[in-house]
DNA sequence: ACTGCTTATACAACGGATTGCGCAGGCACA
DNA sequence: TGTGCCTGCGCAATCCGTTGTATAAGCAGT
C-alpha cells in the first residue's frame, strides 16, 4: 500500500496533474513502480480528502481543464514517516521469465520472436534513460543526484536484462538446431 | 492473470504440495513471480476443479497430511497455449527505490542502514543462486538448461542491484558529510 | 472525411492479491 | 514450561489493480 507515497515523492519537486503523473509512472519511476491513470486519479482523490495534497483548478482552452496538485505539509510529514519505516520487500512479476523457465514445452521459434521484441523495447528504454541521465549530469541542483540514481538503476537493470537475453538466445538457438 | 501458469510450470518437472510451491515461490521463481500460500492454495483448488492438476492425499505422521499435486494433460495443453500467446509486460514494485528517489527528504543515516540490510540479503540470495547453478551445471538432463537460465537471471539481477547499491552508498555518504 | 493519437478526468465492475485469523502437531532452545 | 519456528491446510474480508466505458476537444496524417 504505497502508491500514495510514490505519488507524494513525485509531487515533492513539482506541481503536477494526474495526467503528468501518469506519464512519469510510464517512464522513469515506471520501471520500479507502475500504475495506470485510473489508479492515480483515485489515489489523488483520497490524498486530497486526507489533506496530503491540495490542487488548484486550471482552465485551458483547446485542452480539457486540469487540476494541478501540490503536496501539503501534512503530506510531507506522512512521507517522512514512511521513509523512516522499513520498506516493503521488492516484488516482481515477469511473465516472459516464467515462460523461459517452462521453455522445454514451448517451441523455440515463438520464444525467440518474443525475445527479439523485448530486446528491442529494452534497448529503446536504455537509450532513453541514458539520454535523461546525461541531461541531469549537466544541471546539478538539489535532489537531482537522487533522480540520477533512479536513472542509474534503470540503466543497470536494462543492461543486466540484455546480457541475460543473449544467454537465453544461445540456449534457444541451440535447442532449435538439435530439433532439426 | 497467470499465477496459474507459473504453478503449472513448476509442476512440469515434479509433483509438489502447496507448501512446496510456496517455498519455491519464496526462492528461485520468487525473484520473478511472487505469491503467498493463500493464493497458491486457492489457485490449486481452481486448477483442480478445471482438471488442470490432480492430487493424491498423502498422510504423514508427525507432520500434517499433505496433497501432492501433479499436472494433467489438460494442464499441459493450457500451458502450451499460454506459452504461444505474447507475455504480459513485466511489472516491478520496489519501495526502497521509491525511497531513494525521494531521498532529499529522508535522513541519510536511516537509508544507509536500510541499504546495508538489503545488500546483506541480496548477497545471500546471490550466493544461493550461484550454489544452485553449480549443482545444475554438473547434472544436465532435459530442461535443466532452462532452469539454469532462471538462476542466471537471478544472479545477473543481484549483481546489477549490488553495483547500483554502491552508487547509492556514495551519494548518501556524501550527503551525510555535507550536513555536518 | 476518417482514423488515431494526445491531453485531461472519472465511474463501475470484476477479479486478483494481501491481511488477518484459525487449526494442528512436532521440534529446538532457553 | 514457555516461546518461537517449521510443516501443512484453509476461510473470510478487504483492498488493490485492471479493464471497460464515457466525455470532450484539437491536431496530424491518410
Amino acid at each position: 500500500m504505497s502508491l500514495r507515497h510514490a505519488i507524494l515523492v513525485l509531487l515533492q519537486d513539482e506541481e503536477a496533474s494526474g495526467y503528468d503523473l501518469a506519464r512519469e509512472f510510464a517512464n522513469s519511476i515506471g520501471l520500479v513502480w507502475n500504475a495506470t491513470h485510473q489508479q492515480i486519479y483515485l489515489e489523488l482523490g483520497k490524498l486530497n480528502e486526507q489533506n496530503m495534497v491540495h490542487y488548484r483548478h486550471v482552465p485551458q482552452d483547446g485542452k480539457p481543464d486540469k487540476k494541478l496538485y501540490r503536496i501539503t505539509d501534512e503530506g510531507r510529514q506522512e512521507l517522512v514517516r514512511w521513509l523512516r519505516r522499513p520498506a516493503a520487500p521488492a516484488r516482481v512479476r515477469d511473465a516472459f521469465m516464467v515462460k523461459v523457465a517452462g521453455g522445454a514445452l514451448a517451441d523455440p521459434e515463438t520464444l525467440l520472436g518474443e525475445l527479439d521484441q523485448l530486446v528491442q523495447q529494452r534497448k529503446e528504454r536504455l537509450a532513453n534513460f541514458e539520454a535523461e541521465a546525461r541531461k541531469l549530469e549537466r544541471q546539478s541542483e538539489g535532489n537531482s543526484r537522487f533522480q540520477h540514481l533512479t536513472l542509474r538503476r534503470g540503466i543497470l537493470d536494462q543492461e543486466a536484462w540484455l546480457a541475460w537475453a543473449e544467454e537465453v538466445r544461445e540456449v534457444l538457438e541451440d535447442t532449435l538446431n538439435h530439433q532439426h
